[in-house]
DNA sequence: GGAAATCTACTCGGATACCGCGTGTCCGAGTTATGGTGG
DNA sequence: CCACCATAACTCGGACACGCGGTATCCGAGTAGATTTCC
């Protein structure tokens, strides 16, 4: 991965609604309308959970995504990964090869192995997604929905059917209205 | 910090020469030339490194840089600090706050405390500072200096003190020539 | 009344611009050893 | 022979372009449901 980029922190939020809303699948609009974000942002980013496995898409009207996975084996690491592609966070540059004692090529004992500096650097990055793997989203859910009040889970899921009644009426209720 | 970027890779790379050529200040154009890297870009990210109090700066003909520190007290995340300014990795967009069931304004408990993805993060944060923060420049140096022959040592100080030889004897050598 | 065809709006998905940060480069101010000069 | 001075090259330090990756946006292909029409 390179780093923990804004595309990350909107795929985690719209995995969180997934979350709550089991078993209706959202679409991208729905999500960034939910949250108040970019809809072709959203579209732009979840092609990338679906090719991870991540989530399913269904086509059509009143499709949209739904999590393809148990919330609980759903690591944030996954997430970044399917995001950043899994890019290191480091990229080693063998600067140690250039030194200019070694003048034409660098001697074996030089280039053996691995850079100190990358080896420190692979070390640390090994300690953060360690860290990230070992939470998963429903750890994520978890601590959002213990500050929530009972009440919110109905006002979201409500939210939701209004929305999916809506779809699709648009233009039954336009041709009644008419444009004259 | 942002991400593990190459201005941090250069300074480590340095401040490891620094460390072998003990006592005897380094320029940044040496340093540049010794291992085969922009002298321009060198030149850049030390005054920041000198700000940190890592590396201590000497003027005129003969200066260069010197450790401030002992190696063994110097680690690799006050070097990531220093150059990156230690700017979060990721920054929260507080998306909590836009959610579209909050009408008017966001309700107290959702903004209370800090969003549960940013938690995660830090936490990652944490795991990776620590892992820099336990290493320290010393330890880079002695796994490097495993590798490396015992005759490599006093090859490098023979390169050192053969530049500071020529350092400043240029002039000399061109008026003794002359132009005609 | 029931079933098929049509039609619309919605969905995903990838290809396309904009912007900021990091990378790389350059030039100016200041300093110290050198070489020459005068006593 | 010694002390002083001007010189010149070297040093650091900050200010200036270039390029890439991430952010944000748009438009096209495909699909499921609702409406209409015909038997």
């Amino acid at each position: 991965m390179a780093h923990l980029t804004s595309s990350i922190e909107y795929a985690l939020h719209c995995l969180l609604w997934l979350a709550v809303a089991e078993g209706s699948p959202l679409s991208s609009r729905d999500l960034a309308e939910l949250q108040g974000i970019s809809p072709a942002f959203v579209a732009k980013i979840f092609p990338k959970l679906e090719k991870a496995g991540i989530v399913a898409a269904s086509s059509g009207l009143r499709g949209g995504y739904l999590l393809a996975q148990p919330p609980e084996r759903i690591t944030v690491l996954a997430v970044v990964d399917a995001i950043e592609g899994d890019k290191p966070l480091f990229d080693c540059q063998e600067i140690r090869e250039r030194c200019a004692l070694f003048s034409a090529e660098p001697p074996r004992w030089a280039t053996q192995g691995v850079c100190a500096v990358h080896a420190v650097m692979m070390k640390a990055e090994k300690a953060m997604r360690d860290s990230l793997g070992s939470e998963t989203l429903a750890d994520v859910a978890r601590t959002f929905g213990r500050k929530a009040p009972a009440s919110f889970d109905g006002d979201v899921k409500a939210w939701l059917q209004a929305r999916h009644q809506v779809r699709g009426a648009r233009r039954a209720s336009r041709t009644r209205e008419g444009p004259g």
